[in-house]
Parts: structure tokens; sequence; C-alpha cells
DNA sequence: CTTGATAAGTAGGTTGGCTACATGTTGCCT
DNA sequence: AGGCAACATGTAGCCAACCTACTTATCAAG
């Protein structure tokens, strides 16, 4: 899968895999491969910096603590990430709508 | 639809406009925008740079010709093109699960 | 004779995912 | 005891691609 073909699709991603319980970063990135199927493995240069935009916009919280001596930085949904979340759901709709309609797979 | 969601999703949809029949750069932004059902408006500032780059990178041929006074540039696929367009398709289908194993719309 | 559709382009800005690097802990294996 | 893998978080700086804004030109309609 080509790099920047996520550029744009992160954001609800990320905000999926904290919707239904809390997680630290590192836990996120291993839920994202999971979730993935293995195939979205996310360098931490793309997650942190994520997460710390994801936050200054308001969409999610964080808070610290620790875990067996390693210091953990939770991020939860805000109800603006919640808001947010959703509308990024539907646009993922629409937007596999559009590719299709143009890609028209079933011709191939 | 926000700007860089098209990232990396956009140059299979041109070759795939210009899958069966060579198209001039207007014809194709018509083209898109009537095959996304009117979504998919793309500035002239983003298509024609798309074009030469396709070009340059081996997967579109084009050629001049004068139809009615107005200079057009048809393009046409090549045979990379055509192959880019296949493994195109089919890293749609992979992203596609990905984003969707991540989102599960299902439960939204 | 001006507006809108047709037609093609460039310059420059923005941005977000990437590579590469930095730092530290815990626990297993030898 | 030494080393490595996994756990955990982060930054600096690069770069590609999509965008805005602009330019040029022809033709038809009003």
């Amino acid at each position: 899968m080509k790099a920047d073909a996520l550029r744009g699709h992160l954001d609800p991603m990320i905000l999926a895999v904290v919707e239904h319980e809390p997680l630290h970063g590192y836990a996120i990135m291993e839920a994202l491969l999971e979730r993935s199927g293995g195939e979205l493995d996310l360098p931490t240069g793309t997650l942190y910096p994520a997460l710390r935009r994801l936050e200054r916009a308001g969409y999610l919280a964080s808070e610290w603590s620790t875990v067996g001596g390693r210091k953990r930085r939770t991020y939860q949904l805000t109800s603006a990430g919640t808001k947010m979340l959703a509308s990024g759901k539907q646009e993922w709709v629409t937007f596999r709508a559009v590719v299709e309609g143009v890609l028209r797979p079933g011709q191939a």
C-alpha cells in the first residue's frame, strides 16, 4: 500500500480505535495493525504527531499514567471527536462511492 | 470531501477514464465529474500537472490536435499504464479493506 | 462586446505521512 | 554479566501531491 494513500484517512481510523476504549499510543498502533489484518504498520513518526494533532484539534484528550514502570499517555475521544468520527465515516462512504464510480471495478 | 483524501488515489482514477477511449484533459475532467456523480470537480491546477506527471512516468502518451480552432492534447494509456491501472485497482481493494477493517462501519 | 463554455497551462503554498534519530524501561536468553 | 527484543514516547526535517490563483486563447450566444 502506497504511503500517501493514507492521507486524510488516518484521522478517522485513529479516532475509531479509541471509540469504545481509551488506549495509549503504542496500543493504538497495535490495534490498527490487528484491525487491518497486518497491513497498517504505522511508524512512530506518523502516529505520535497525528495523536498530538488530533488532541490539539480537540478530538482527543490525553492522560499520563505509569504501568509496570513504563509511562503511558492514554487517549480518549472527546465529544467533538465523536462527532468528527461520525462525519469521517460518512465522508468515507462518499469517498468510496466516488472512487468506485470512477474505477468501475466490475468492468476491470 | 476533504482535499487530501484524494492523495494517491487520483492517478488510477485518471488512468481509468482513458482506459477504453483516449481523451483530452478537459474531457477527462468532465468524465471524472460525471462518473463521480458530480463529486469530483478537479481544478485545472490539479489535473494538468497530474497528466504531465503520468506521462513523464510513462503511463500515458499524448498527442496534439486541433478541433474547432481549439488545441487539444489527447492522452491514451500506454502498456505500462494498463499495468499500473490494474495494480492500482488491486491496491484500492486492499486499501478499502484496511480502512473498513479499522472503521468497522457496520458498528457505527 | 461581454459573458460563459471550451481548452491548456504555471507558480507557489500547504500539509501530513515518512525516514531517521533520540531516550528510557522491562524481561528473557545465554 | 551482557545483549537483544519488546514496550513506550517523542522530534526534526524531507518531500510529493493537491490546492489556490493566475495567465492565455478560441468560439458561441445574447
